[in-house]
DNA sequence: GCACCGCAGTTAAACGTATAACTCAGCAGG
DNA sequence: CCTGCTGAGTTATACGTTTAACTGCGGTGC
C-alpha cells in the first residue's frame, strides 16, 4: 500500500514516513541501538508502524553495510549418501539457528573442481564461516580456498593438522564396547573390523585399538585369530562370523565393527541354532536407527554422535575457535537386547 | 595488497584501478554485458587484474542492487529423522546448484513458531523462493507468509490445493507393484499396509487403491481379508505376515507397505521354514538402501523418488512455474531375488 | 562540410541499511 | 548571560554493485 518503489516489501524510509519520522530513527529503533537514543513514545509509533506495513529488514543491504551476513556455509561430500548424514546437517544447522544465522549447504559429491566453486560461491556470499563436513571420519586434504575464511572440519580431521576440527572418539567407542562385553563377563571375544588396517581410516584403526587395550586392561590375552575383517556389509558379517561360530572353541561374544556386519552375524548366528543375546552376544557400530531397533533381539551399539558433531562444529565457528585441535566427541553406548552374560560352562559360579 | 579497506577482499574500484579504467568498465567486462561494449584489449587487462588482486564478487552488494538474491530457501519438518530425507535436500541442492543457486536449509521440528520464524528469515533475506517439504507425503496446511514468496510444496500437497507441489504417484506405486506380482503368476496376492485407512495418508490409501485396481484389471478376486493393516514396523510386519503365512490357503505373494514391515515378513516366513522368493514371493516398498539390498534374498521394491522430487520441485520453481498442480513422479521399480513364479500344485500347468 | 551514428568507455545515481557527525532545545552551573 | 552538557533526534555518507545517461571521437552518407 504505502509503498514508494516497486519489487520487495516496504522500506525503512517507508516506515519513516508512515511513523513521521527519519529513516535513521527507526534503524534506531529495531537495532535496540546502545543506550535508549529515542523516547519510548517515538519507539511506539515507529514499532506500530512496522506492523503495519509489515516491514522486514532486507538482509542483503544490512550484510552490504556490516560486512558480515550472518551466513554460514556447509560443504559436504556427499549429503544423503550415508543414511545417517542427515543427522550431521541437522545438528549443525540447529546451532546455526540458535546462534542467528542460516546456512548454506552445498554438496559437492566429493568433486573438487565442484569443490573450489562451491567455496568460492560462499565466500562471495560472505559467510562468516564453513562447516567442511566429511561424510565418514578421515584425514582430508583441505582446499586452499577454505584458509581465507574460518573453518571448521567435521567428522574428519585436517591431513596436516591446521584446522580446528570435530569427530568421534573411535578409540574410547572401541575401547567402551569391548567393555562392556567383558564386564558381562566374556573372556573370548571376537572382532569383526570393517576394513583392513591398512585402509588407515580411524574408525577402522582406532576401534581395533580401543579393543585390544580394553582387553588388555582386563588382564585377557587378545587372540589374533578371532579378529577378522570385512568390507561392512552384511554378507561379509554373515560370512566372517559364520566362521568364528564354528570353531569348536567358540568366541561369546562379537563385536562388530558397524550394524551392517552385526546383522550379518545375526544371521549366521540364527543359521547355526545359536540366539543372539543368549547363546552369543553380539555389539555393533553406528546404532543406526533402521537397523539396530529392529533386529530381534535389538542390537546394543555405539551411536555416533552426527548431530552433535554437527552442533559442535557450528558452535565452534561461531564462537571464533580457530584452535586448530580435533575435538573427540564420545560415542554413547546404546543397550538393547544383544548382550548378556556367557552361557554355558566357561562362565561364572559353576552352575 | 593493493586493497582499499580492511575487510573483505578487493573491490571493483580495487581492479579498476589495477586494471586504469573506471569500476564501471569493469563491471561491464564480468557481466558480459549485452553487445560487446567494451574492446577485447581492455576486457582482457580487466580479467587480468581480476585475476591478480584474486576479486570476487560481493553478492550481497549484488543482490542489494539487483533485487534478488540468487538464494532458494529449503523449509523442512526435519531434515534427518528418515533415512531417505537427506535425498530430498541433495536432490534439491544439485538442482539449485545447476541454476546459479545456493539453498538455505532450515529444518523447523514441525514447531509453527520456528516455521513462520523461519519463513521470515528466509524472505528477509530475499529468497528467489521456497521449497516446502514433509518428511513423509500428506496434505500440508500452508503457512500464510509463504504467500509471498514462490513456493512449491515437495513430497506432500497443499492443503487447499494452492501450492504447485510435487509428490509421489503412490497410486501408480501400489498398482505396479501388484502387476509385477501378478504378472509372475500370482493369484492370492496379500498387502499388509503401513496404516489403517482412516489415517487418510496418500501412501496407505492411494497404494492400496492401486493394490485392489491391479487385482481387478487381472481379473482376480479382491480377498479382503488377505489385507492387513499393520505400523509400518518390521514387528507388525512379522506378526501379520505370520498370521497370513499360517492360514491353510496361504497368500502365495505379500504386498508390504514398506521395506521394514517386509523385513519382518521375511522373518516371519524364516519361521515358518518358508523361503522368501522361493516359497512365498514378497514385495516392499521405499527401497531402503540400508534393507532392500541387505535382506537375502535381496528384497525387490517400489523405490521413492526423493532425490527427484527435490530436483523437480527447484526446477519448478526456478522456471516460475506457479500453477498449483499436483506433480506426481512415477515410482520405479527395483528387482531383487524376493518374487517368483508361485511354486507348487497352484501355479500354471499341472505338474 | 555537416549531421549522424556506433564504439568504447565514463559519470552518476540508485538499491536499503547503519552510524558518525551534526543540530537543536532545554537546562544546570558559575 | 554565557558555556557546556544531555536527550532526542536528523542529516549525510558509505558499503559494492548495476545500469541509465552521458561524453568524445573517428568514420559515413549525402
Amino acid at each position: 500500500m504505502a509503498r514508494t518503489g516497486g519489487r520487495g516489501g516496504p522500506t525503512m524510509k517507508d516506515v519513516a514516513r508512515e511513523a513521521g519520522v527519519s529513516q535513521a530513527a527507526v534503524s534506531l529503533v529495531l537495532n535496540d541501538a546502545a543506550g535508549s537514543r529515542v523516547s519510548s513514545e517515538t519507539r511506539q509509533r515507529v514499532l506500530e508502524a512496522v506492523d503495519r506495513l509489515g516491514y522486514r529488514v532486507n538482509s542483503a543491504a544490512k550484510s552490504l553495510r556490516e560486512g558480515q551476513s550472518r551466513l554460514i556455509g556447509f560443504v559436504g561430500d556427499t549429503v544423503a549418501s550415508e543414511p545417517f548424514a542427515g543427522d550431521l546437517v541437522e545438528g549443525a544447522q540447529d546451532q546455526a539457528w540458535v546462534d542467528g544465522h542460516l546456512m548454506l549447504i552445498i554438496n559437492t559429491g566429493g568433486d573438487p573442481l565442484i569443490e573450489e566453486r562451491a567455496i568460492d560461491s560462499l565466500l562471495s556470499r560472505q559467510v562468516d564461516g564453513i562447516v567442511y563436513a566429511s561424510m565418514y571420519n578421515r584425514r582430508l586434504k583441505i582446499p586452499p580456498l577454505l584458509r581465507e575464511v574460518p573453518t571448521v572440519v567435521v567428522n574428519g580431521t585436517a591431513e596436516d593438522g591446521s584446522l580446528p576440527s570435530v569427530a568421534p572418539d573411535e578409540y574410547t567407542g572401541g575401547l567402551e564396547a569391548t567393555r562392556h562385553l567383558v564386564e558381562h563377563g566374556h573372556e573370548r571375544v571376537a572382532f569383526i573390523n570393517i576394513a583392513p588396517p591398512e585402509s588407515m581410516l580411524p574408525a577402522v584403526v582406532e576401534r581395533e585399538r580401543g579393543f585390544v587395550d580394553a582387553l588388555t586392561e582386563a588382564g585377557l590375552r587378545v587372540d589374533r585369530t578371532l579378529v577378522k575383517y570385512g568390507d561392512g556389509d552384511a554378507v561379509a558379517g554373515h560370512r566372517l562370523a559364520t566362521r568364528l561360530l564354528k570353531r569348536k572353541r567358540r568366541p561369546s561374544a562379537i563385536f562388530c565393527g558397524n550394524d551392517r556386519t552385526a546383522w550379518g552375524a545375526y544371521l549366521a548366528a540364527g543359521e547355526l541354532g545359536l540366539k543372539v543375546g543368549t547363546d552369543v552376544s553380539v555389539i555393533g557400530f553406528d546404532n543406526m536407527p533402521v537397523i539396530a531397533p529392529h533386529l530381534r533381539p535389538g542390537l546394543t551399539s555405539m551411536e555416533l554422535p552426527f548431530a552433535e558433531m554437527g552442533r559442535r562444529g557450528v558452535a565452534r565457528l561461531l564462537s571464533g575457535d580457530t584452535d586448530p585441535t580435533v575435538e573427540l566427541l564420545h560415542c554413547p553406548l546404546v543397550t538393547r537386547g544383544s548382550v548378556s552374560r556367557p552361557a554355558g560352562p566357561a562362565s561364572g559360579t559353576a552352575s
